[in-house]
DNA sequence: GTCTATAGATAGATAGAC
DNA sequence: GTCTATCTATCTATAGAC
């Protein structure tokens, strides 16, 4: 049994936490109780609980976006070379399997993907903002990849199917965690969820695609 | 300049203040404020904070889901009629547009629509509990409408494009509040509207008709 | 880097006058 | 039905010892 340090503890306190009681929600006492650590000590870490936030979001959303941006970035790739226009069900995939995905990882990150499911719409600002920063270059890549996967479509008609398919992604993240859709100790829970994946990735194809 | 009692006055406060901050983000104090009323006074009408927030979403969402409810029924009866099935957009746009249709209406309605979207993977689980228990029968209903519609499909495959259709509904009415699509003053915004929930009428429609 | 102690503000709820 | 006043609890944040 490794040693975790505290900040890192403070990280995942405030994760599990914020996941399950929101923001404004949850007190940093609760956090540093949780987390075995000090008030203060939390402060001293991350200067303020709106900080506190940003170092939640930051430490999961930004490997998390980097691999859905490298996964997009693959499927323009293959497609070029093969003088094909992408496939929207394949840039889909690309943006929404790595966070399905995440609730099985190892971490505390079925929590997580609540967070991000609940942020983009989130009503404290604070949030909303924090998260948008964080996200907002992978949604413009998505989208402009989405416009040579669907030239026939009008690109502002694809942005609003993008937030479509933004709402259901995030609504589904928030689900998993909120509502296990089996048992927690099922054993199939995640093969469960590689089936809601697929499901989802269905239904927002058919959307995207859908004549204009 | 019809005057307005307290009690709908801080309903109305109510209602404003937990679309633009949530439910934990907003204080009694702060309604008050707004309603021009006092703290005491909150507290005789409703009991508790939890209570008024019960309070704010019982006032539209009764008779919205009231609305939604007899047009689903509608279609039924006119589908039966005429020895055909239900149409699955008919369905959908019997319980969409309503609810869209709600941003539009005289009250302070488009600040509600907000809570509405958001209420139902609410991190608050006092939030959430009170908002399924007024959503629920609705949707069990729309659930079985669509089974009609959709009878190639297996129906736990029919609910799971369901939610996806919530996420996606309630992702568009939290943004109809915090980010206006057009100008607040822009003399459009209602048609706006209107362009925007057929385009998600389609979205959804595709989506839950796309084959198994 | 982590602690104790506490400041200073604000929270939800209630008692009791009118 | 609405008010003033207040109780009690909790909050975020910081100062200063170790």
């Amino acid at each position: 049994m490794t040693q975790i340090d505290t900040k890192t503890r403070l990280l995942d306190a405030a994760e599990c936490l914020f996941s399950q009681q929101g923001f404004a929600g949850t007190s940093m006492r609760e956090i540093t109780t949780v987390a075995k650590a000090n008030l203060a000590a939390a402060n001293y870490h991350f200067g303020c609980k709106e900080d506190l936030l940003s170092a939640v979001l930051e430490r999961r959303l930004l490997p998390l976006n980097q691999a859905r941006n490298a996964r997009i970035e693959q499927v323009l790739t293959e497609a070029a070379e093969a003088n094909m226009r992408p496939k929207t069900e394949d840039l889909l995939r690309a943006f929404i399997e790595p966070a399905m995905a995440f609730c099985n990882a190892g971490h505390n990150s079925n929590a997580f993907v609540a967070i991000i499911g609940r942020s983009l719409t989130a009503a404290d600002p604070a949030v909303r903002d924090r998260f948008l920063d964080l996200v907002r270059p992978l949604l413009t890549t998505l989208h402009q990849a989405l416009c040579l996967a669907l030239p026939q479509l009008p690109r502002e008609l694809v942005l609003t199917r993008l937030f479509f398919t933004i709402g259901a992604l995030g609504h589904c993240l928030c689900f998993s965690s909120i509502t296990p859709l089996c048992e927690p100790n099922s054993s199939d829970t995640h093969k469960h969820r590689e089936t809601l994946t697929q499901d989802l990735i269905t239904f927002v194809t058919s959307g995207l695609e859908s004549p204009c």
